[in-house]
DNA sequence: GCGACAG
DNA sequence: ATCTTGTCGC
């Protein structure tokens, strides 16, 4: 498994950056999105000491029947072998191949996709959510439980006061860091794909239940790590 | 050269 | 991400 190499392409660290320039020149933060009635969530889990990527896709339903009570429309599991280490910056060229098996597995095409990772809020403005957005065509927007790169300040302490995520030498808005829940460390959410900031935030907030994650992120989270499994014989 | 650094 | 027991709190 050399470290030189990326995703199905043979890309070196230097090419898989500039890449992810050319790329993020298509990534739209404009909103356009249809009629929203699946979302998926996505994260990727590891097995056998990280030789094993396990993807993990989960399909809701929108709307929830009440406030945080989604109907968990299909999930689905991918595995194969990890191709590639952990790398600052080059988080989708390990996660999204495994990602694109999951959702090669789920009989529907969702609307909108969340992803446990940035959006744009990333160095070259391609984080693992836009990339995986921008390849499978798909509005999608990236939670993220810490941060990558930007500058902000502490939100407020109720759920949903957000600070906006500001970098470079403009402060340009990047994402924004949101309170969603009270009492713990704040979330990092920014546009991965044909959403606007205001509208990633809008989904992330319609989507919170009684915990930190939002449910579409938090059910495929437990999936890809083999959580919530093993309560089957109560 | 010295930190920072999604999962 | 993952390795891991108990423990604090609602």
């Amino acid at each position: 498994m050399p470290s030189v190499f990326l995703h199905d392409w043979n890309l070196s660290p230097a090419e898989a950056i500039a890449l992810q320039k050319r790329l993020a020149g298509r990534v739209e933060r404009e909103d356009r999105l249809g009629e929203v009635r699946h979302i998926a969530g996505v994260d990727i889990g590891f097995e056998q000491g990280g030789a094993i990527t396990r993807a993990a896709a989960v399909v809701l339903a929108w709307p929830p029947r009440a406030p945080g009570a989604f109907e968990v429309v299909e999930q689905v599991v991918h595995r194969e072998p990890t191709r590639m280490p952990y790398i600052p910056g080059l988080l989708s060229f390990r996660e999204v191949p495994a990602a694109l098996g999951a959702f090669g597995q789920l009989s529907r095409r969702p609307d909108l996709v969340m992803v446990d990772g940035q959006g744009v809020a990333h160095p070259r403005r391609l984080g693992v959510a836009s990339h995986l957005g921008l390849w499978l065509d798909l509005p999608a927007i990236g939670v993220a439980k810490s941060r990558l790169c930007g500058r902000h300040g502490e939100p407020g302490p109720a759920r949903g006061d957000w600070t906006p995520l500001t970098d470079g030498p403009d402060d340009e808005v990047i994402g924004a860091v949101l309170r969603s829940r009270v009492g713990v460390k704040p979330l990092f959410v920014s546009p991965g794909h044909r959403v606007s900031l205001a509208t990633a935030l809008r989904w992330v907030v319609g989507c919170l239940g009684r915990t930190k994650l939002p449910e579409p992120t938090r059910l495929a989270d437990r999936l890809a790590s083999r959580r919530g499994q093993a309560a089957n014989f109560s």
